[in-house]
DNA sequence: GCATGCACTTACCTCAAGGTAATCTTCACC
DNA sequence: GGTGAAGATTACCTTGAGGTAAGTGCATGC
């Protein structure tokens, strides 16, 4: 495995190529799905099985009805997340993620670890810079 | 190595964990910075060695000054980022990633990876579900 | 016959991220 | 003395993500 620069000029070669200085980039455009406010956390909570819309919503209270509506249909629109119609009274919608759906856990898992260790660091650093400004 | 469904399990736990149900959660907290428009872009950027501020306003053309003081700043507040000043004239600022800063370029990696391979997937999704729609 | 749950949809509003453009200071060059 | 580059800061404005609240159609339970 090569060291973290190495991997780094791999990676903005690949990013620099894929942007191509302009035109639509595919690493912005998967950027700003994550980067949203709840398509992750819907990931998430589906990463341990199907569930129901209001499953969902009990599980995520804070997500409201509308954002939960639209969030599953962009996810589900990507091809992330599949919906299933059970013609049962009432009917009853199951939302379960994709093949593609489940191969985004573990990069997006890396990025949590990342996350969860660098905590401290961060919260430190921003401690000290704030005491200076 | 677990399958992806083990790992999205122990995530998903961190996750919750860590997410407390409320309260400041540190995976929001750093899907805030990483889902800004050029956080990441800057990170990627300055992989590839220190920049001074000009020398990054021309490798990312589209960015205003503003963002890019702005964006720096962030930066160097969370200790991805420091910032070092050299007494010539005119003075002159060079940008370079602390060790905190390289190590998130492994997993964000990952994920640029991720968007790489399965954009042909998902844009092929996204055509299929706006025709029926 | 009324309330409640399910799975949404719609209209309206707010707030903050980000863009634009002007301005500042210091130095060097001509 | 005027111009231009470096490294910003500031005021103003637009856009859209997301919140709130209400309504819909259907079915079961009391």
């Amino acid at each position: 495995m090569q060291n973290a620069t190495g991997l780094a000029e791999t990676y903005i070669e690949r990013w620099s190529a894929a942007a191509d200085l302009s035109g639509p980039c595919p690493v912005r455009d998967v950027l700003d799905k994550i980067g949203d406010k709840w398509s992750m956390l819907l990931v998430m909570t589906l990463a341990c099985g199907p569930k129901r819309f209001n499953e969902l919503h009990r599980e995520v209270p804070d997500i409201s009805q509308k954002m939960l509506t639209q969030t599953l249909r962009d996810l589900q629109r990507d091809g992330l997340v599949s919906r299933h119609v059970f013609d049962t009274k009432p009917p009853s919608v199951e939302y379960r993620l994709t093949d593609l759906g489940h191969s985004l856990i573990v990069p997006f898992g890396q990025l949590i670890e990342w996350a969860n260790q660098s905590m401290p660091s961060i919260a430190k650093s921003r401690v000290s810079f704030d005491k200076v400004a």
